[in-house]
DNA sequence: ACGTCTGGTAAGTTATGACTTACGGTAAGC
DNA sequence: GCTTACCGTAAGTCATAACTTACCAGACGT
């Protein structure tokens, strides 16, 4: 139920910057927009989406928010990648089978 | 490089319905897009949007292409998810760490 | 208390992309 | 050869979403 917005949110190219931006680490949304080449507001926008995606989570200090990592969303993406990856698998394996079994 | 790719064409709703249409095994696009709420010529675009991020591959049959799961765009994305994974639970473990060395 | 730094939200613009219908081209069946 | 299925591509429409600037509110320092 999560991995749809996940998949949406990574999809956009800044977005997925400011994303990977926080595999650094903890970082206050200043920071990330730092070096970024859209305006703060756009930030904070993309960060309102991974939030709501689980990709990222938020705590108070003071007047600044912490943004991190949450793996979570990443978890529940991971999970569908994976049952989708065993059944590629399975029909690749078939194949292969099929190919051999033809044994030219 | 090609995980952007994959991410971008997975984002959409119709087109990972598409995609995930294929997990039963190969298929023609005619029998794609039956059930589909889309037009057929709509799924043979997110067909070739799919083949070109890598998550899908085409072989001829007659008149027919028959349609199959890719496994290399599924490996590129799974790879990054994994690398960013592991910072996650690098991140997740440091906080914990700290957490646990406060001893309060 | 006031100015400063923090960041979220509103409103508006603009580009992108997901769909449609219409068409063309190839392969099989009669 | 002619028709019928199969499917890709072109052209055009329309909604969405990624930006911008402007504004507002809360926390901190002096």
């Amino acid at each position: 139920m999560s991995y749809e917005s996940a998949l949406a949110a990574l999809a956009d190219p800044t977005r997925r910057g400011v994303f990977e931006r926080l595999r650094s680490g903890p970082q206050p949304v200043g920071g990330i927009a730092k070096g970024m080449p859209v305006s703060r507001p756009a930030v904070s926008q993309h960060l309102k989406v991974l939030k709501e995606a689980g990709l990222v989570r938020e705590h108070r200090d003071g007047a600044r928010r912490i943004y991190e990592i949450d793996p979570q969303g990443l978890g529940a993406l991971r999970r569908w990648l994976d049952q989708f990856w065993d059944s590629a698998l399975d029909a690749f394996q078939a194949a292969i089978d099929a190919e051999t079994s033809e044994e030219r």
